[in-house]
DNA sequence: TGATTTTATTATCCTTTGTTATCGTTCCGG
DNA sequence: CCGGAACGATAACAAAGGATAATAAAATCA
């Protein structure tokens, strides 16, 4: 447990550095979680209020349309997870996230979290740079959406992927990721090999 | 000039209200700056550490790609407007912030800011609060860009423009806007309204 | 005002993607 | 170990978007 707790605390600090005090005031809520392949860390339409911190296991997140799932994040190990945008605003999660691997987390309520803002400032900082990590991570993204065709995303992914997307994700997942459809991706895959 | 800072003081309301005392910290590093139409807010390759906040005008950013422009964004009266990613991360702009009429802005330092952040727990706030706006609205654009078609994110757009898009920005800037070609807008207009 | 530039539409052609279906292969649970 | 489900590749066809060019309309500005 204790060792878990110091890989999450390394995590933090590539953020912020508290003190052992400002660490007490976390510590007391956190706790560690395992979800089985298939389940879900959260679903669509309720009130998420979990971050979680990936030990171990592999996660994605889709949205839902027409009954349609469509994924469009992948999580992994030493990674934050969260329903982010449901926590801060309170409002109902559009996203659902499943373990497509057996995942072993840490977790801590967000409600509790937004205490810790208003106590210290080094948890309101941190906060503030998980949200600023956020938004420039959304921002790369949108511009690669907006900028490249499906081709450039796939080749964009493959030259840079750095989280093993592609060896532990199924290309369907990825096809949706990519804003294009599985096929396409496998037509793209057979045009990019043959140069 | 006063009533100026009244807007700005009632926008920052709509995250945080600052005491007298705490709002002392923010004015003495505002002032007023006037952009003529096509000049510049923010040159792409340049660090950026300007914050503004827009009492009217109208502005785009756009990101540069062989030469080519790809606008992105549109910014209106009563809205913050900066090449925010730049100013968090120290890295040079990859954005383009151009007047498309002429813009009044009050305008702070972020690194002034930033030492705000350190000194008091407000504006930490304001910080995060702030962060946490951009985040939340990247990610309904980048939900809309990887679930909807062209046409039906030029759809979502025309019923629910509360901005002026339409009304106050060129069609072809809004093409790149919606990640397709003014041609391609063009055609859609033409099928939509036969409809 | 008149000339020039910018902007929007339309047409044509071509490429790409979406859709649907088929066919092996692999994976997983009973 | 077997059988069904999930997955990936491929084919055929339809639909849509990209590229380009021509034209018309509107805005800009000297």
């Amino acid at each position: 447990m204790d060792e878990k707790i110091a890989i999450l605390r390394s995590a933090i600090g590539r953020f912020v550095a508290p003190t052992d005090q400002e660490w007490d005031m976390l510590a007391p809520w956190l706790s560690v979680k395992t979800i089985k392949k298939h389940e879900l860390f959260c679903r669509e339409g309720e009130r998420a209020d979990l971050v979680g911190f990936m030990l171990s296991g592999t996660m994605r997140h889709y949205y839902t349309r027409d009954g349609i799932e469509k994924t469009t994040y992948f999580y992994f190990e030493n990674h934050f997870v969260s329903s982010y945008i449901s926590c801060i605003t309170g409002q109902p999660s559009q996203l659902t996230f499943e373990a497509l691997a057996e995942c072993e987390l840490i977790v801590f309520p967000y409600h509790k979290m937004k205490q810790l803002f208003k106590q210290s400032i080094l948890w309101q900082e941190f906060g503030r740079l998980i949200a600023e990590y956020l938004a420039k991570g959304l921002e790369e993204r949108m511009a690669g959406l907006l900028m490249l065709s499906p081709e450039e995303r796939y080749l964009a992914l493959i030259s840079s992927d750095k989280t093993k997307i592609l060896e532990r994700i199924p290309q369907h997942y990825i096809a949706n990721y990519l804003g294009i459809t599985p096929v396409s991706m496998s037509r793209i895959r057979n045009r990019v090999t043959k140069k």
